[in-house]
RNA sequence: GCAGGGGUGGCGGAGCUUGGUCAAACGUGACAGGCUUAGGACCUGUUGCCUUAGGGCUGCGAGAGUUCAAAUCUCUCCCCCUGCACCA
C-alpha cells in the first residue's frame, strides 16, 4: 500500500532541501508561470486545486522540458470582502461561523476574526500550508499580499502612469444606491443578494400646448414617437410640477424621489390629475397636438409616471384606449399608424418567433398591437400578464426583424432607428436619459430601504474604451497563445465591448487612490500587473528596502529602463546592485510567461491584465500566453456553501492523498470543461497506482533477454505514446496526454504481461518513461516510484522522455492488433458454434488460425484506389493471381465502397509469424492446440473466408 | 435585451477545425461471470434495436438544405448555461 502522507512529506522535504523551486535567472530560457492569486477570506477547498494544480503541472512539465521555470504565489486581500467578513464575525453570523468550523478553524481564532489584519494573516498561513501539502512547486520566497505597503508602491506607480498616459478619465456613472445609508449598493448589500440591474430609459419631452411646462414621457421605444396618439397619466397618481434645469416638468411625485440622485429636481407644487387631463401636448418630432388621457396601467413609481401612447404598437396603450371607449369616454379622432413591419419568415410575420400555445387568427395586421393580442387569443380586457406577454413578444420581434416604415429613419432596422433617434433627441434637448432599477422584483438594501439609482459625477475610470489602446490590445491578442483555443474569440469579443471601468471605491482595503486619497483603488484594478512584483520582491526584502524608497524612478528604471541606475540609487537610497538585480530579474522572467485562471476571470481580470501590461510595460514584456481551466464539481454537483458539499483541501489531501486528487482534477477532464470529483474516480486512481507500484516487483522477477515480437511491440507503443503525450502536453491537453501515459499505458502493460512479455530491460524502459511522464501531475508518487526502480536523482529534475522514432514500428503494432482482435473473434466463434447440436457434449480439441493470402490485402487496397474490380484485376501488381479469385473476393465490397478504408500494409508473412509467435498465448487462453496456416497452404474449407485483418478461424470439436 | 458558450447513449463527457475507419473515445452506472466465507477492491464479458458465425436497422435538440456520404458543412427555429461592472 502506498502511504501518500508519508511520500508527500518525504519528497516535499527533499525538493525543499534541494531548492528545486527557487530558481534565479540563468543561461536557460526562462518561463514565468502565474495563476490568479486567491482571495484570503477562507482556507482553500478542493476546487482551488484545479487552477493552481494545472499551473503547477504545466510548470513542472516545462521544467522537465529544459526550461528554467518560476512558479510564484501571492495573496489577494484588497476590497471589501475582508472588512465585510470582520463585520459578519462581529455580528456573530452563524452561517459564516459554521462554514469556518467546516474548515476546522478554532473557536479562539474565529473570535479574533473581527480584525481584518488577523483575518488576512490567518488565511494566508492556512492557504500556504495547504498548497504546500498539495505539492505546489512554488517559490515561496516571493510571496506577498496585495495589502502590504511595498506592493502599494507598485500600484501607485501604475496609476500615476495611467494618468500620465491619459487613460484615467472622469465622468458620471450610474450605480445602485441606498438613500438611507448613503452608500453604493452591490449584490452583497441587498436582500436575497439580488444584483441591482440598471436600465437606461429615454424620456421624451412633450410641451404643454397651453403653458411653458413639459410632459416628460419615459419610454423604451422612442422611435415609436411617430405613432403617438395621446399621452397617458394615472388617475390615482399624485403629480407635481417640478423645476429641472430651469424647465418645468409634469411628473409623478414618486418619480421625483427616485430620480433625485440623477438630476437636480425642485418640486414646485402638486398638480391635480384632472388639471393634466384637460391639457394637450405637442409631439416634439411630428409637432402634432395630442390629448392627455387616463391610462389604467400607469404607475407612479415607474419612469416618470407619464407615458406616451402608441396604440398601434403597444398593447397596453391599445387596450387602455379601447377600455376608455368601452366606458364611453369621449375620445377624439385618432389615427393608428403602423410604424414598423416585421420581415416574415416562412410567410409568418406576426408571431414568427412564437411556437407554443394556441395561435389565434390574425385579422388586423395593420394594427400590430391588436394583431399580437389576436395571435395570443386574448383581448383588450385581458389581465395585465397577458398584455405584458404581448408587449414582450411584439418588442422582441420588432426589435429583431422590424423595419421602419415611417420617419427620418424609414427603411432602417428598428433597433438602429432607435439608437439614431436617441442621439438626435438628446442632442436637440428634446429628450434625456434616466436610469432605473430594472429587476422584476424591487431591490431592497439590507437595511430595508428600496435601492435607487445614483448618478455619481467626477468618478474616475480606467478608460478601457480608448480606441488606440483597444487596437493595440487586439494586435497583442493575435500573437498570444490562448488555451483552450475557443477563448480567443471570447477575448476578442470582450476587448471589443469593454468600456471605461470605475476604478476608485469609497470603502475597503487597498492602496489609496492617488487622485483622491479619500478613496481606495478598486480591487480588480490593483491586481493587473502584480506578476511583475514576483520577479523582484524577494530582492527588495533581502536588501531591506522600505516602501517609501520605491519611488516612481525605481519602477521607471526597473520596468521601462528609464533613467540611470546611479541616479535612481541616489534618489531612492537603494543599492545600485539591488536595483540592477531587480531589473535583470524582471527582464529575464518576463521573456516568457503563462497566465492561468478559471473562466470567471476572462471577462474582467484577464482582459484587464492584457490592457495594463500593454499600457505600462515595454513590448517584450507583454502577455504571451493565457490558460483558462474549468471548475470542479463534486459528485455531480457544483460545490457551494448552500449544498454544504465543500471539501477543505486539507481534508481531501488527508483522505485521498494529494497526487490522486491532482490527477482527477487536472487530468480528469479537458482543460476548459468542469471536472468531476468523486470518491469513485479517486478510488480508481488509487488502485491503478497500486498496480503500477506492484509492477516494480513484477519487473524485478523478469529475466527475459532476447527481444521477441511482443517486446518490439512494447517499444513501439512506449515511443508512440511518448510522442503523442508530448504533443498533448505542449498544447496543455492534460487529459489526452494522461489518457495516453496512464490509462492506455497501463493497458499496454497488462497486455504485455498477458502475452507473456518478460523482458527486464523492456519493462524497465516502459516503467521509467511512465514515471517520468507522471512526474508533473503526480510528483510525489512519481518520485517514490523513481527511487523504487533504482533512481538516485530527483525525478522532478529529470528530463521528460524523448520519443525514439526508430523504435516505432507500425507493422508490429498492426500485427498485434490483428492478434488482439482475433482473441475476441475466437471466443465468439467458440460461443456460437458450441450451440450447434453437432457439438453438444464435445470439447474443443484444436483451433486453426488461417491467415489471409498476401494478394487479398493488395487487391483490397487497390479496390479502394481503383473503385472498380475490372481495373484491379488488370493491375500489374496482381500479376499471377487468378483473376476469378480476385473478383470473387472483392465482389461483396464493391457496393460498400464508400464506407471502406484501407487496411495496414503489412505482409501476410508478418501476420503469420506473429500468430506463430503467439501460439503459446492462444493455447494457454483457450486450452487447445493451436495451428496457424497460410490460406493458400490450408486445406480447411473455411480458409477462403480469411480477410486481411481477420484470419479465418476454425474450431475443432471432439 | 446585449455578448460568449452549449444541446450527443442510463449518467458525465469526447468527437465536431480537416464530412466517411462512429453505435460513437474515455470515465461512471447497470447486468452476467470470475476471485472471495461474505462485502469491498480487482479481473472478464455484455450494456440502442434485431440477429445462434463476425450481419442488418435506427440513431447524436427540431426542421430544411448541400453531398455518393453529415453528430460533423449551410440555413431557420426551439431550449439551456455564463457574464453584463463596484462584484472579487
Amino acid at each position: 500500500m502506498i502511504d501518500y502522507k508519508d511520500i508527500e512529506t518525504k519528497w516535499q522535504k527533499a525538493w525543499e532541501d534541494a531548492k528545486v523551486f527557487q530558481p534565479e535567472p540563468n543561461d536557460k530560457e526562462g518561463l514565468l508561470v502565474t495563476a490568479a492569486i486567491p482571495y484570503v477570506n477562507s482556507p482553500p477547498h478542493i476546487g482551488h486545486l484545479r487552477t493552481y494544480g494545472t499551473a503547477d503541472t504545466y510548470a513542472r512539465y516545462m521544467r522537465m522540458r529544459g526550461r528554467n521555470v518560476l512558479y510564484p504565489f501571492g495573496f489577494h486581500a484588497t476590497g471589501t470582502p475582508v472588512i465585510a467578513f470582520a463585520k459578519r464575525i462581529a455580528k456573530g453570523d452563524k452561517e459564516l461561523i459554521d462554514e469556518l468550523k467546516l474548515f476546522h478553524v478554532a473557536d479562539e481564532d474565529i473570535k479574533k476574526m473581527t480584525d481584518p489584519v488577523f483575518i488576512t494573516e490567518y488565511f494566508i498561513r492556512a492557504q500556504e500550508a495547504d498548497f504546500r501539502r498539495a505539492g505546489m512547486g512554488v517559490d515561496w520566497r516571493r510571496k506577498f499580499v496585495t495589502t502590504e505597503p511595498l506592493f502599494s508602491k507598485l500600484i501607485e506607480w501604475q496609476f500615476s502612469k495611467l494618468k500620465e498616459k491619459g487613460l484615467l478619465i472622469q465622468g458620471t456613472h450610474p450605480i445602485g444606491w441606498c438613500t438611507n445609508e448613503s452608500q453604493p449598493v452591490g449584490q452583497h448589500d441587498t436582500k436575497n443578494d439580488a444584483q441591482p440591474r440598471i436600465e437606461e430609459i429615454t424620456v421624451v419631452k412633450f410641451k404643454d400646448a397651453e403653458s411653458d411646462a413639459y410632459f416628460v414621457c419615459a419610454t423604451y421605444r422612442p422611435e415609436t414617437i411617430y405613432g403617438v396618439t395621446n399621452l397617458f397619466v394615472g388617475e390615482s397618481v399624485g403629480y407635481v410640477s417640478a423645476i429641472v434645469g430651469g424647465e418645468r416638468y409634469y411628473m409623478s411625485l414618486e418619480s421625483t424621489h427616485a430620480l433625485a440622485r440623477q438630476m437636480k429636481i425642485e418640486v414646485e407644487k402638486t398638480v391635480d390629475v384632472k388639471d393634466l387631463l384637460a391639457r394637450h401636448a405637442i409631439n416634439p418630432v411630428t409637432k402634432e397636438t395630442v390629448p392627455v388621457l387616463p391610462g389604467f396601467f400607469v404607475k407612479a413609481d415607474v419612469g416618470t409616471g407619464v407615458v406616451m401612447s402608441v396604440p398601434s404598437h403597444a398593447p397596453f396603450d391599445y387596450a387602455a384606449l379601447e377600455r376608455l371607449r368601452a366606458g364611453n369616454y369621449a375620445l377624439p379622432q385618432m389615427e393608428y399608424k403602423k410604424l414598423i413591419e416585421v420581415e416574415p419568415l416562412n410567410g409568418v410575420s406576426v408571431g414568427r418567433s412564437w411556437t407554443e400555445g394556441k395561435r389565434g387568427r390574425v385579422t388586423h395586421p395593420e394594427i400590430p398591437a391588436l394583431a399580437y393580442l389576436e395571435l395570443l387569443n386574448t383581448n383588450t380586457m385581458a389581465v395585465e400578464s397577458s398584455l405584458e406577454f404581448a408587449t414582450k413578444l411584439i418588442y422582441r420581434e420588432e426589435s429583431h426583424w422590424g423595419v421602419m416604415l415611417v420617419g427620418k429613419y424609414r427603411g432602417l432596422k428598428e433597433a438602429e432607428a432607435r439608437e439614431n433617434l436617441k442621439k438626435d433627441l438628446t442632442a436637440s434637448r428634446e429628450a434625456f436619459f434616466i436610469y432605473e432599477i430594472s429587476n422584476q422584483e424591487p431591490v431592497y438594501c439590507r437595511c430595508g430601504t428600496k435601492v435607487v439609482v445614483n448618478v455619481v459625477s467626477d468618478q474616475w475610470f480606467i478608460n478601457y474604451g480608448d480606441d488606440n489602446w483597444k487596437n493595440e490590445v487586439s494586435r497583442v491578442l493575435l500573437k498570444m497563445r490562448i488555451y483552450p483555443d475557443k477563448y480567443k474569440h471570447t477575448f476578442d469579443a470582450v476587448v471589443d465591448w469593454i468600456d471605461a471601468r470605475a476604478t476608485e471605491r469609497a470603502q475597503g482595503l487597498g492602496t489609496k487612490f492617488p487622485l483622491n486619497p479619500e478613496h481606495i483603488i478598486e480591487s480588480l484594478s490593483d491586481s493587473t500587473i502584480y506578476m511583475v512584483f514576483y520577479t523582484f520582491v524577494h530582492i527588495l526584502r533581502q536588501w531591506d528596502v522600505h516602501p517609501e524608497q520605491l519611488s516612481a524612478e525605481f519602477f521607471d528604471y526597473v520596468i521601462n529602463s528609464v533613467g540611470d541606475v546611479s541616479v535612481v540609487a541616489r534618489i531612492t537610497g537603494i543599492d545600485e546592485i539591488a536595483i540592477g538585480k531587480c531589473r535583470q530579474s524582471l527582464q529575464y522572467w518576463y521573456s516568457d510567461t503563462s497566465r492561468h485562471s478559471a473562466p470567471d476571470l476572462v471577462y474582467n481580470h484577464l482582459v484587464m491584465y492584457i490592457f495594463n501590461h500593454v499600457a505600462l510595460l515595454p513590448p517584450p514584456m507583454w502577455p504571451k500566453q493565457i490558460v483558462v481551466n474549468g471548475m470542479v464539481n463534486y459528485e455531480g454537483e457544483k460545490m457551494s456553501k448552500s449544498l454544504g458539499n465543500i471539501i477543505p483541501l486539507g481534508d481531501g489531501i488527508a483522505k485521498y492523498g494529494s497526487d490522486p486528487m491532482r490527477f482527477i482534477e487536472i487530468a480528469g477532464a479537458d482543460l476548459d470543461t468542469e471536472t468531476e470529483f468523486s470518491v469513485d474516480s479517486v478510488n480508481s486512481i488509487l488502485s491503478k497506482n497500486e498496480t503500477l507500484y506492484g509492477a516494480v516487483d513484477v519487473l524485478n522477477a523478469m529475466n527475459g533477454v532476447e527481444l521477441e515480437h511482443i517486446d518490439y511491440w512494447m517499444y513501439s507503443r512506449i515511443n508512440t505514446r511518448i510522442a503523442k503525450a508530448t504533443e498533448h502536453m505542449d498544447r496543455l491537453e492534460f487529459r489526452d496526454a494522461y489518457t495516453e501515459v496512464y490509462y492506455n499505458a497501463l493497458r499496454d502493460m497488462k497486455w504485455y504481461m498477458d502475452r507473456g512479455g518478460h523482458n527486464h530491460v523492456v519493462m524497465r524502459d516502459f516503467l521509467e518513461s511512465a514515471i517520468l511522464m507522471l512526474a508533473p501531475i503526480m510528483p510525489h508518487f512519481a518520485e517514490e516510484m523513481w527511487h523504487r526502480t533504482g533512481g538516485t536523482s530527483l525525478v522532478v529534475q529529470e528530463k521528460w522522455p524523448e520519443p525514439n522514432a526508430g523504435l516505432v514500428n507500425a507493422a508490429v503494432e498492426d500485427v498485434e492488433s490483428v492478434i488482439e482482435g482475433t482473441v475476441d473473434d475466437i471466443a465468439e466463434v467458440i460461443q456460437l458454434s458450441s450451440k450447434i447440436d453437432a457439438n453438444k457434449n464435445k470439447r474443443i480439441s484444436g483451433i486453426k488460425i488461417i491467415v489471409a493470402d498476401n494478394w487479398k490485402r493488395i487487391a483490397y487496397n487497390m479496390l479502394l484506389d481503383h473503385r472498380n474490380i475490372a481495373r484491379v484485376v488488370k493491375d500489374p501488381g496482381l500479376k499471377g493471381v487468378d483473376p476469378g479469385k480476385v473478383a470473387k473476393f472483392l465482389g461483396p465490397f464493391v457496393n460498400r465502397l464508400p464506407t471502406l478504408f484501407k487496411v495496414p500494409e503489412v505482409d501476410s508473412k508478418e501476420v503469420y509469424d506473429g500468430f506463430r509467435g503467439s501460439a503459446g498465448y492462444f493455447k494457454k487462453l483457450f486450452r487447445a492446440e493451436i495451428t496457424v496456416e497460410m490460406e493458400g497452404a490450408s486445406a480447411s474449407p473455411r480458409a477462403g473466408r480469411a480477410l486481411p485483418t481477420k484470419p479465418s478461424i476454425e474450431v475443432i470439436w471432439a
